[in-house]
DNA sequence: ATGAAAGCGCTAACAG
DNA sequence: CTGTTAGCGCTTTCAT
């Protein structure tokens, strides 16, 4: 059997067009407003909508040709306080525009990313948008399909919003330097786990150095060690260097930390870290950090997803580069 | 027209059966392993999905009758790092089921969250799990409609998950017991923006305060207030009582905020939050509070409703109170 | 072991 | 202004 039982059974077009007293066409033509229907019929129609307790049955809809107006969201994990800001404004920008979110937690494994593409495909989503960390994805090829990176995958042909990370770099580098800072080091992640596009936020920290005339210290570090660890490193970058007075730490998490270390250690250390979520700054209103501007990130994202959706491809391979901001700490009054 | 243009296209059954000279009913029925098969058939089909870039379409198979395997995840926002947490766990926990989550932020608003129901409905959702505001909804009553709530919503017939928070309030403040102090205040929400289960908080702390023959001091905040507006209040409530020396405080964000203030001030008292989201606990590690098991609630949940989806509405109305855990700081080394 | 045909709920030509 | 009819892609009797 499989068929849903006759007790659950929702109400249907005919229901209420039994209900109503007119045919089936009539009820979709006032539920789509289209053609011309008399006040008598769209009133009666109305109420028998109301009496069977009616809900439009989307499948048949996407089935008939139109779009699904469903789109996917590819993210690492919501746990995340950055991909829960960006997947709730995604959301919402998305929603005013009539489209639903389908959510896939990928966990940055390319296997799950894979089986989410597929699952996507299957319920004809209209689109996708991901923030996922794999870049070697054959299927994201589908010609036609519309797709949005966020800060990551570099295929040409797919288009990416990201924030501007040389600026952030510049940024963070400037803000240390202007505040007193004259011994600069940067912390950020090894090499095989570096969003394609961190190295940006090095590059704009080591010109800064550069223009005024100082040495770059540039420190990697391990970013899913656990807390330990993460410990022992930086305390292992703090000891080496005594002479540090300022550190750009290209990740809120590890910022966070670092500045709770130095504080009870009593060591005067300037700290700016990086990203800015909503999390970040409430929890951590002391930290200084460049601020990446998710609300922006994600409306710049849908626009370029819509225009693909409505068939405009020109857009493939550009890369949107979205303004940062410095925000200094908090202050306790 | 709004027919998808023939260039777009995707392949069908039809298509399928074709390019393996098959019928489209061999095909499905491949796809769906039933029936007697040859292997050679087997083979060819699997060959031709391959070559034709099939994927199914489950709006055709939702509208044939089954169930659309799809969840609808109803919350205030992902920004909200609890809510990260949950809306992370359960979207794991029901894929691994077999079941997709449209993610709706409902902001705590009641109109977004009717017309989330209404959307979810149409889109043949097989089930919700909510965990918003609003306690008023009528529509929640559809009856065979599989719906849990987390920590909300208290309307019988409708299955709750949640913490124990009677006993977080008891542990919370055994733990400021433990550790010394003896001077404890409680902050919570003000009565009009309170979670119907936060009292119980406040329950559990009053309960160990009589038991110790202390003194409970409650003392409301608005939660939703700005960062100055926030502080004002602390101040004031740590000025007004000098005499504290622990301070239960009923939600990390309020309770991270007053860690520092107590810090900055040189005040000696000792403060426990709670929920103990993952990013509280990277953020701010030196904050000891009570955490909410989420993995387990998130489980719990999609137990609960995967029951109530099957036909078995025996969970109506039950409550789950799982149990939740002291976390204390963590210590640098 | 395989195919033909009917129908899920909805929409849009085409009539009237 | 309204109804009739066909068909979206798929699954399942019912034949063969």
């Amino acid at each position: 059997m499989a068929r849903r039982k006759a007790t659950l059974r929702r109400p249907t077009l005919d229901d209420v067009a039994r209900s109503a007293g007119v045919s089936a066409t009539t009820v979709s033509r006032v539920l789509n407003n289209r053609g011309s229907l008399s006040d008598k019929t769209i009133s009666r129609v109305h109420a028998a909508i109301r009496e069977t307790g009616y809900h439009p049955n989307e499948s048949a809809r996407t089935l008939w040709g139109k779009q699904s107006r469903l789109i996917g969201l590819i993210f690492p994990t919501t746990q995340n306080p950055f991909y829960g800001d960006m997947v709730y404004e995604l959301e919402r920008e998305l929603y005013v525009r009539g489209y639903k979110c389908l959510l896939c937690n990928s966990s940055n494994d390319s296997a799950q990313e894979r089986q989410f593409l597929d699952l996507l495909l299957a319920n004809q989503a209209d689109g996708m948008i991901v923030g996922s960390h794999n870049t070697d994805i054959q299927t994201y090829q589908q010609p036609n399909l519309p797709l949005v990176a966020i800060d990551r995958i570099t295929t040409r042909s797919i288009p990416v919003v990201s924030s501007d990370n040389h600026q952030g770099g510049r940024l963070a580098t400037e803000a240390l330097w202007k505040r007193g800072a004259r011994r600069i080091g940067h912390i950020n992640s090894i090499e095989s786990q570096a969003a394609p596009y961190s190295y940006e936020r090095r590059r704009g920290y080591e010109e800064v150095l550069q223009e005024k005339g100082l040495e770059p210290k540039v420190f990697p570090i391990d970013w899913s060690a656990p807390y330990q660890g993460k410990v022992a490193a930086l305390d292992s970058i703090l000891e080496g260097n005594p002479e540090l007075d300022g550190l750009f730490i290209a990740d809120d998490m590890t910022a966070s930390l670092a500045l709770a270390m130095c504080r009870q250690r009593g060591l005067a250390i300037d700290i700016v870290g990086y990203d800015g979520s909503d999390a970040v700054r409430k929890f951590v209103p002391d930290l200084p950090t460049i601020v990446q501007p998710i609300k922006l990130m994600a409306r710049k994202a849908v626009d370029v997803l819509t225009r693909e959706i409505s068939g405009d491809f020109s857009v493939a391979g550009t890369r949107y580069s979205l303004p940062v901001t410095f925000l200094p700490e908090r202050t306790m009054p």
